[in-house]
DNA sequence: CTCAATACGTTATAGCATAACATCGCCGCA
DNA sequence: TGCGGCGATGTTATGCTATAACGTATTGAG
C-alpha cells in the first residue's frame, strides 16, 4: 500500500492535493500524472502542479528525480532529513528507496572543499533493479 | 580554450560530428544546441543528434548530465573511465568539473549489497558555484 | 484601509525526446 | 556474384516536460 504520511497544515490547497497525490502513489509521478490524478479537484494546468511542487520540493515535503523527470513524497515521516540524499530506483517495478549516507556526504564535501566549489544541491540516483525484480529477472 | 581529445576512428560520421561539437564546447550541450551547430554540416533532425549521444554515451566517449537535460564529451582523454564518474556544476559559468571517488563508489555497493540491489548505472551532479564564480558573487 | 507579498488561474509557447517507417551501405557467406 | 542481415541514416510527425507572461484573488502586517 501507499504511505500514510500525515500533510503538514500549512499547505495551500493545491500543494495539499499534490503531496496528497505523491504520498498515495507506488512510486514516482510526473507533473503530468499529478495533474492528471487531480483533475476531479479541479486542477487543470502544469502550471499549477509545477508551482505545488517547486514549494514541496523547497521544503523537503517532495523530492525530484532527475533521471526521471519526476517526483516522489519525502519518505521521511516527518521530513528530518538535513543532508544529502541518495535514490535508487528499480527498473523493474518502479519503486524507489530514499536514503542518505554520511560518509559520502562527507567525501564530497572534501571534494568540494579541496576544489573551492560551493555546493547547493546534490542529485544521487541509482539505477537498477530491487531484489525482487533482480531475482525474477 | 575547448578540448582538444582526439576522436576514435571507428566513428560514424554522425557519432564524430556530435562528438566534435561536445569536444569543442567549453560547457554541456543540449541535444537542439548540438543540432544547431551542426545544421551545416547536414544534419536537420533531432533524431540524428540523439541517435549518435546514445552511442556515445553507450561507449563512455560523452556524459550526459540528467539535472540539466544535456550532454558532455568525456574528461577523460582516452577514456579509461570504468567505474562511477561525478559532476560538479558551476550554475555560474556552466562549467562541469567530472570527477571519480572510489570511496563513494565503494559505499554505494555496499548498500547495493546489503539491499540486494542491482545496480546497472548511477548519476551523481553537485550543483553550486566553482571557486571563481562564487568569489565573484 | 492599504500596501505588499504570495498564491492562484489561464493561455500560449518553448524545450526535450521518441515513434514509425523507408532507405542505404557494408559485410559475411552460399 | 548475388543474396540477406544488420546497423546507420533520413524524414515526418508526435508526445512529454517545463516555463513565460498576464491578470486576479487572498492574506497578513502596519
Amino acid at each position: 500500500m501507499a504511505h500514510s504520511h500525515e500533510v503538514p497544515s500549512d499547505l495551500t490547497r493545491n500543494q495539499g492535493l499534490v503531496l496528497g497525490a505523491l504520498n498515495h502513489s507506488e512510486g514516482p509521478l510526473s507533473a503530468y500524472d499529478i495533474l492528471d490524478k487531480l483533475r476531479g479537484d479541479g486542477l487543470r494546468a502544469p502550471l499549477q502542479v509545477y508551482r505545488a511542487l517547486d514549494k514541496l520540493v523547497e521544503r523537503g515535503l517532495a523530492h525530484r528525480l532527475e533521471s526521471l523527470n519526476a517526483f516522489v513524497a519525502c519518505a521521511d515521516e516527518h521530513c528530518h532529513r538535513k543532508g544529502l540524499i541518495a535514490f535508487a530506483i528499480c527498473e523493474g517495478c518502479g519503486k524507489v528507496d530514499e536514503f542518505a549516507d554520511a560518509v559520502i556526504e562527507e567525501r564530497l564535501g572534501d571534494w568540494a572543499k579541496a576544489k573551492g566549489f560551493k555546493v547547493e544541491r546534490t542529485t544521487m540516483e541509482i539505477r537498477g533493479k530491487c531484489e525482487t525484480c533482480a531475482l525474477a529477472a
